[in-house]
Order: structure tokens, then sequence, then C-alpha cells
DNA sequence: CCTTCAGGTTAACGAGCGCTAACCTCCCTG
DNA sequence: CAGGGAGGTTAGCGCTCGTTAACCTGAAGG
């Protein structure tokens, strides 16, 4: 998994301007002229890089859930033996970070599960359990108090409350990227730990 | 505003089915056929009870917005008096009791708003932003550290938290309604508590 | 210079959808 | 008992949308 350099291909773009219609219209509401229109090419000649809509939906989930497990499990590597408060704090931050600077995809990766094919829904599911989990595990590290049901409802609800980040923009002004980061990351751990008492 | 009493009509089954089907599938995603089979009528036979599917979906998130701001007003004058502490913490209760008992709603209410014509989104989110502004003048009351960008912010992501209900059925079993309704309520309270510090 | 191929184009097809038209059938009321 | 409206039905229209077909073009390689 070399990380990547070079420019971004017509298919990233692609990708990229999709996610937003996705997420600003639904899955649905958004024709194929629309998406070849937001990167100059029009119509059919999508078919060049992807062999439907249904691709480009399926391709943006699992590249979602992929990259927040795959995040994780580099966050759990990192902190051999730094503490499961850091840990937790670590995956805080990478979840915020995801949320904050991609949010069509956030918006996209709860809301149009549904409208993939069977195997690629199962994916995406499979991948999103184990980030769960992962979650649920360290969770349980920091709060002892919390058995294994409720600390995944409360992981859920965490989730929940940071992928918040699409509302937040709506009514104008929000106090900065710094700020809200360093806000809902309070509020995470504050809540998590009212969830054990 | 008398209280129905009476038996649920037509309309009403509709409107219901039509929830539910819009939140599993999307608006786009759910045909009228589907809807009128849900409710044992078939297709334009829906035509007798609404001009369209626009406005079937325009009456439920009026509605909802609508519901969740009169509750809310309905428990600031019964607090009267009361205490901030004790109103928030009502809020919070009507909130959840939301969000438990028509997770259909609460599903559509953040997701299919981009679908409404203008004049009925205009009326929602004003409707929103009413609830929501009830919300920081409270949450303001009992957290003074709060600023008001901050506790705008803080609302958005506890009604994200909150409204998380959907996923927490996801993957079996959820700890029954009460417990689940405590817990968020003690995340809810921690959230707000940590936001302030 | 010819070939090839990646990456476009426009035209058009077929399916699905929202909605209308036309018609039917109870049930209520004068 | 006439009649009329409420609440259904089926047939079908027109439009949109995803997808395919057929064609074009410019750049790279031998």
């Amino acid at each position: 998994m070399a990380t990547r350099t070079d420019a971004p291909t017509r298919r990233e773009q692609i990708l990229k301007e999709a996610a937003r219609l996705f997420a600003e219209r639904g899955f649905h509401g958004v024709g194929v002229d629309e998406i070849g229109a937001a990167v100059g090419i029009s119509g059919p000649g999508l078919y060049r890089h992807f062999p439907g809509k249904d691709a480009m939906l399926a391709e943006l989930l699992v590249g979602i859930s992929g990259q927040l497990l795959t995040g994780a499990k580099r966050r759990v590597a990192e902190a051999d033996g730094g503490g499961a408060e850091r840990l937790l704090d670590s995956l805080i931050e990478g979840h915020i970070d995801f949320a904050l600077d991609d949010r069509p995809l956030i918006t996209l990766h709860d809301r149009e599960l549904d409208r993939l094919r069977d195997s690629d829904r199962k994916m995406v599911r499979q991948l999103q359990r184990q980030y769960v989990e992962l979650w649920v595990g360290v969770v349980r590290e920091v709060y002892p108090g919390l058995g294994e049901p409720a600390a995944r409802s409360a992981v859920h609800s965490v989730f929940g409350l940071l992928n918040s980040t699409p509302h937040l923009g709506r009514g104008g002004v929000l106090p900065g990227r710094g700020a809200t980061a360093e806000l809902l990351h309070r509020m995470a751990r504050g809540a998590f730990a009212a969830a054990e008492s």
C-alpha cells in the first residue's frame, strides 16, 4: 500500500465529484450527465472509467470504510504500549479529521449504504463492524464500567455525534476548524465518561 | 389544537408507511405503487388523498419539525420556574422519546430535506432553527461557560448523538428501551458538560 | 506513414416512474 | 329510489434516466 504522490487521475476526479453530488442530492437524485458535467466530460463518457453508476457508489463506500478501518489499525499499532487513554484520543482525533475533511463522504457513509448490491453492502458492513469492534475494545479498556452492549451503543452514539459535522456549517459561521475539532473531541470523551457512570 | 382520539385514517396510514419506506430506501428509491401496496390499495389510488408524492414528504417533514418544536415549547411552559437543569433534562427526554419511537421519521428528518420544494424546505428549516435556538438558550443557562457559537455546535452534535438510534438496532440486541434511553440521556448531559470546560 | 488505442462524442433505446383519464362501486342522504 | 360524492380500479401517456452503439480524434510506437 504505497502512498500516492502523483497528480489526481480523471478516475479520482470523478469519484470526488460523484461523492459531493451524491451527498448533496442523494444517489437516485443525481444523473450520470450531471456527474460527467462536473468533471468536464459529458454523460456516457463516464463509462470509459466505471462499469456503471452503482460501481461509483460502491467504490466510494468501500473506500471510506476501508480507509477508516485502516487508519484506526495504524493508530493501534503506533500506540503500542502508549496506554489506552492515549489510543482512544488518537482514534477520536482520526475520526474527527475524517469527518471534518471529507464531509460528503461521511454523509454518504451512513446514508446510501442500502443502495449497494448485496455483495458490496456485505463487504462495507463487515468493514464497519470491524471498525466499531476495534473502538469498543479500546473504549472498554478506558471505561471498564461499561458492559459490551452498552459500550457498543455508546460507540455508535459517539459516531453520531462526530458525524454531525455536515450539519454544523448550515447556519453560517462555525468557529474555525481547530476549535471545532477540540470541541467535538471533548464532547466525545465527556459522552463516554457519562456513559460509564 | 385538540388531541386526536379517533381511529387512524387512511391518510395517516399512508403517511406512516411512506415514512417507513422513504427511510428505508430513500425518497427517490420508493415508487408510488409501493406506497400504495403497503396500505392495501394500489398505485394511483394515493392521489385521492395527496396531490402528489412530494406532498407526502413535505407533510411528513413539516409535521416532524413542528411536532418537535411544539413539544419543546410545551415543556418550556410546563417547567415554569422549575429550573433550567430540570428543563434541559425534559428537553433531552422528549427528543429521546421521539428518536426511539419514530425512528423512520428521525431518519427522514435529516436526510431528505433537500428533496422538498423551496417553500416547504424554507418552512422546515425555520421550524428546525427555532427548535435549535430554544435548546441553545436552555443549554447556555445550564452551562454558562459556553459561548453562543459553541453552544449551537454542541446542540447540533448532541442531536447527532441522540439521532443515532436508527444505527443501534442494526447488529442485533440493544439493551431494552428504558436502558437505552437512560444511556443516551447520560451521554447527552456528559457531552454538554464536557463542551463547557 | 500507418496503426492502435485511450478517451471522448452524439444518438437512441428500453425500462421505470409520476401522474392523469376514464370508469366502477358502494354508501349516504333527500 | 334517485343521485352524487368518496374512494377505489386499470390503461396508458410522457418524461427521465442508465446504458449501449457507433463514430471520432489525437498522440504514441514501430
